[in-house]
DNA sequence: CAAATAGTGTCTCTTAGACATTATAAC
DNA sequence: GTTATAATGTCTAAGAGACACTATTTG
């Protein structure tokens, strides 16, 4: 994603020589259009091979100026004791995705409505490989999260404990190993990480926490969707508090992209995208520890898109 | 999406006072880590309620300078005889996400296995309200997918028939109603399309096509990713034949974002991004109807990411 | 010939980015 | 005073877009 999106990739890939082998279909019967009701009272749903579906959220924010996901240790099998995003299973007939995934961001943060409802939460995608869950086949559907500075994690539902990990220190999910988009699915298993058989993934550096199923997978992805949404949108705002100055804005960007950033120029970048962010006519009442002027207060504006958007430094190299 | 995504917007929302009801958690047992093998040996897939996941491919193609979108008639219940995104249910234990949608893709247009590697497909989103279809709760893992010039639909699987249908003669579809981003799905449902209450859609303008489910919602999403892809991407190009003319190649943007293009400038935009389209060193053997020096054709180059991004016109109107 | 299209050249305006400068505060 | 930071100004290069122009083909 280049410069106006230069903006992430969601996902791509080509089709490789697809084998489409013949299977069940599901809609039985060939009834005509007036009698579905009688269709849908014999109905039965559990005809099929059972499938599960949960929702999986990676909660990013920002802690003494690094970025971090929210973790929990799993409590029970499989992978008991073992780091993994918070999610839980959709309740069938209940409940959209949308709110599987708010219930359980409420769940595993301990907000409070007022305070969710600054959190910006966004579906990321599903992942569904048959072997990604070593109960059944399990597909989840990943939701992207960007919270203000949040108290420290407490275990919420079954969880043995919550943490928020520093995301360097998650195995593949800073920098992947696979630089290119995404190898499609079904065809090639060659990259390391994403825990493709189901098992325990393998050791990897001392120190860094591994994550079960193929959530690294998972995180990474919502890391590169992170750098891109911050490209075209004021979602950067969504990691700070009500009011903040250019410079804690310009450091949301500084670690969501790994990079400096001219502080000059980004001022005046921000304040010339219409609506990205509006004076309160505040100065911050703690100013810099090492002396300066204080620095005037912004909170969010009404943009929902930055338009020029910003643009994220050295993209040149990894075009191809 | 802005320039550099200035690129579609994916799907986002703002946590709009979630309820978190408390409820049933999946994971039985709190057995030790070393014993997953018999927590597995004992674990019922059949214990939950039961869920469904499909996948459904949003196909578009370029016809008579027109988009299209590969539809098929429903053979059976629910919606008898109303038209509706090729799609099926995910084989559970036995396919992945990806591979469902290539097989579904395959199935429904009939190509062999050389023409789909030049077909683009990517995963869209997924849409999982309860309602959304009347025989159970079913989650569907929406793709989409650029083909180049196809032969005329012909029915697959139980389809009771298929067809192109030009995207702006599906309702709700090209303009949806909604210029905001879609609404938070749990909260309010004043929207009038997709089918909420999984009752067959009320008529709509005569000569529309109405789809069934929520699919003229997931059309209307695909329509909007297309539209951001092809800003940052060299995508585009899956449109068109293995070679093309920059005239072709702006023709696709021009039907895709609906807007006029200059053709001079686009011209010398096209051929500045590296890596967007090499030289075939060929002319056009079918010279223009109406005069003009024969136009040069281009293959698809090796880039992945267009740097700078092309820029859709227009974007300061509907930034908020 | 006229008309239409492919492709290139030129100019202007906006923007990104490098860098300098001024003002304000802590020490 | 020195040092650090906030905020603004200046300059350059690149790109977008408007427009003009040439070349090549059909009829």
């Amino acid at each position: 994603m280049g410069a106006v999106e230069h903006r992430g990739i969601d996902e791509g890939a080509v089709v490789d020589a697809a084998q489409p082998d013949r299977g069940d279909r599901e809609v039985a019967g060939a009834g005509d259009a007036q009698e579905e009701r009688e269709f849908l009272a014999g109905y039965d749903p559990r005809a099929f091979d059972p499938m599960a579906v949960t929702v999986d959220v990676v909660v990013l924010t920002l802690r003494q100026g690094r970025l971090h996901v929210l973790a929990v240790e799993r409590g029970g099998p499989p992978f008991a004791g073992a780091w993994a995003l918070p999610g839980g299973f959709v309740r069938a007939g209940r409940e959209s995705l949308d709110a599987a995934a708010a219930r359980e961001l409420a769940e595993e943060t301990g907000l409070d409505a007022a305070a969710l409802g600054r959190v910006h939460l966004e579906q990321l995608g599903s992942y569904g490989r048959p072997d990604r869950d070593p109960r059944m086949h399990v597909v989840s559907v990943a939701y992207l999260a960007f919270a203000p500075g949040l108290p420290d994690a407490r275990p919420g539902g079954d969880a043995a404990g919550a943490a928020w990990l520093p995301v360097e220190a998650v195995a593949g999910a800073w920098q992947p190993e696979t630089a290119a988009p995404r190898p499609f699915e079904q065809g090639r298993r060659t990259g390391t990480h994403g825990g493709g058989t189901g098992r325990r993934p393998l050791p990897s550096v001392p120190g860094e926490a591994v994550l079960a199923f193929d959530h690294a997978r998972i995180l990474a992805d919502a890391l590169e969707r992170a750098r891109g949404k911050i490209e075209y949108t004021p979602l950067a705002t969504a990691f700070l508090a009500e009011t903040f100055t250019i410079t804690e804005l310009r450091a949301v960007y500084e670690t969501v992209w790994g990079a400096p950033l001219h502080a000059g120029n980004f001022h005046r970048k921000v304040l010339s995208v219409p609506g990205f962010v509006e004076s309160t006519g505040q100065t911050d009442a703690r100013p810099g520890s090492r002396g300066g002027p204080r620095a005037r207060l912004y909170r969010a504006g009404d943009a929902r898109l930055l338009h020029p958007a910003l643009l994220r430094p050295d993209r040149e190299a990894d075009i191809r």
